[in-house]
DNA sequence: AGTAAGCGCCGCCATG
DNA sequence: CTCATGGCGGCGCTTA
């Protein structure tokens, strides 16, 4: 019976754009995160079908083929849609970053982008959204190869890309391409409430927010790329015992035995990370680590990583995480059993 | 809350 | 000529 679902709102139509070449998970991941959402809206006795999934195409053609070759069929292109666009989301491909699709595309997005409640990106999808206008003067984020281009493209645009997820008022971008899923989890938990999210999340055995770094192993800060460098490496070993101290980046250009302008400049260029925002990182991860593995209280912690007061260490901590480190420790803190 | 001080970062230029 | 290094000065963020 309708009568029994909690939920009077009405359905939404998520609107999902692909292009010729895009990568299959840059659209499999947001389909799978909303068709389990209205799984679990269902038998929740929430929502009896919170969304209607659209598959849409940004060419005239009715089908296109993803990078790994799986041809998806039945597409709708985007001029003939009719239904009142809820959430509109771009996949990312190739294409996306060149002048394709064409100007009548782009004419159709801004339009749509108008009417819509929700406009986002996945990947590169970013390009799409820049190039049609949306982003201009609003933080994002793509695909972490592709940042330093978009932001030199787009130079209005504060891009991010350490971010899993850019959000903004009714504009949000996603970094690399597995991040569709974090993106549509946001959605789904503005739409549906943190309970419902976080249990699809369970299903698709993803956290439900992402902490970390693109490019970062799961929850860690830093990524193998930024500590496999002879730098980093050679300097982590020796922060690790100094934590504690207040750190210059003049005394980690001496244990490289390098001028601070140099070891600055090299450290930068083989790890895509500045010094200090290295220590800031080391800082913040030995926090987490320490918030899940013991008990020590705030205060103690944040002494021991040298991240200062417990305000500063919040400050630090949200910049880094996007929850505060009690919010944290709530979390992930490994239950003693 | 608004300001001042400190520090890190980066562009620019000089040197080897 | 280029590439790596290093010094200087200004800008901006963070903190007190």
């Amino acid at each position: 019976m309708i009568q029994s679902f909690r939920s009077k709102a009405k359905q939404k139509n998520i609107v999902v754009v692909v292009t010729p070449g895009v990568a299959l998970l840059d659209i499999a991941g947001p389909c799978d995160v909303f068709n389990f959402a209205n799984q679990i809206a269902r038998e929740e006795k929430l929502h009896p079908e919170a969304y209607l999934i659209i598959m849409a195409s940004a060419t005239r053609a009715h089908r296109a083929t993803t990078g790994p070759g799986v041809v998806l069929a039945n597409l709708i292109p985007v001029w003939e849609i009719t239904a009142a666009i809820d959430t509109l989301i771009i996949a990312g491909s190739p294409v996306a970053r060149l002048e394709k699709p064409d100007e009548a595309f782009y004419q159709w997005l801004r339009e749509a982008h108008k009417k819509t409640q929700r406009t986002a990106s996945v990947c590169v999808g970013a390009f799409v959204l820049a190039k049609a206008g949306i982003l201009k003067n609003q933080k994002a984020t793509t695909h972490w190869e592709y940042a330093k281009q978009l932001q030199s493209s787009f130079p209005s645009l504060r891009v991010d890309d350490h971010l899993f997820v850019a959000s903004n008022k009714r504009v949000y971008t996603s970094g690399g391409i597995s991040s569709g899923i974090d993106l549509s989890l946001k959605l789904v938990e503005e739409d549906l409430g943190r309970e419902i999210a976080a249990k699809v999340a369970r299903k698709l055995v993803v956290p439900l927010r992402r902490t970390g770094t693109q490019g970062g192993q799961f929850g860690a800060l830093l990524s193998a790329v930024e500590l496999n460098t002879k730098l980093a490496s050679g300097v982590k070993d020796w922060l690790d015992s100094n934590l504690t101290k207040h750190v210059t980046v003049e005394q980690m250009a001496d244990q490289a035995n390098m001028s601070p302008r140099n070891f600055a400049r090299v450290f930068a260029k083989e790890t895509r990370l500045t010094p200090g925002k290295f220590l800031e990182k080391l800082r913040v991860e030995k926090a987490k680590q320490m918030l899940e593995e013991t008990d020590l209280r705030l205060k103690q912690i944040s002494a021991r990583c040298g991240l200062g007061s417990l305000i500063s260490m919040r400050r630090t901590f949200l910049r880094h995480v996007s929850i505060s480190p009690s919010g944290y420790r709530n979390t992930f803190q490994k239950s003693a059993v």
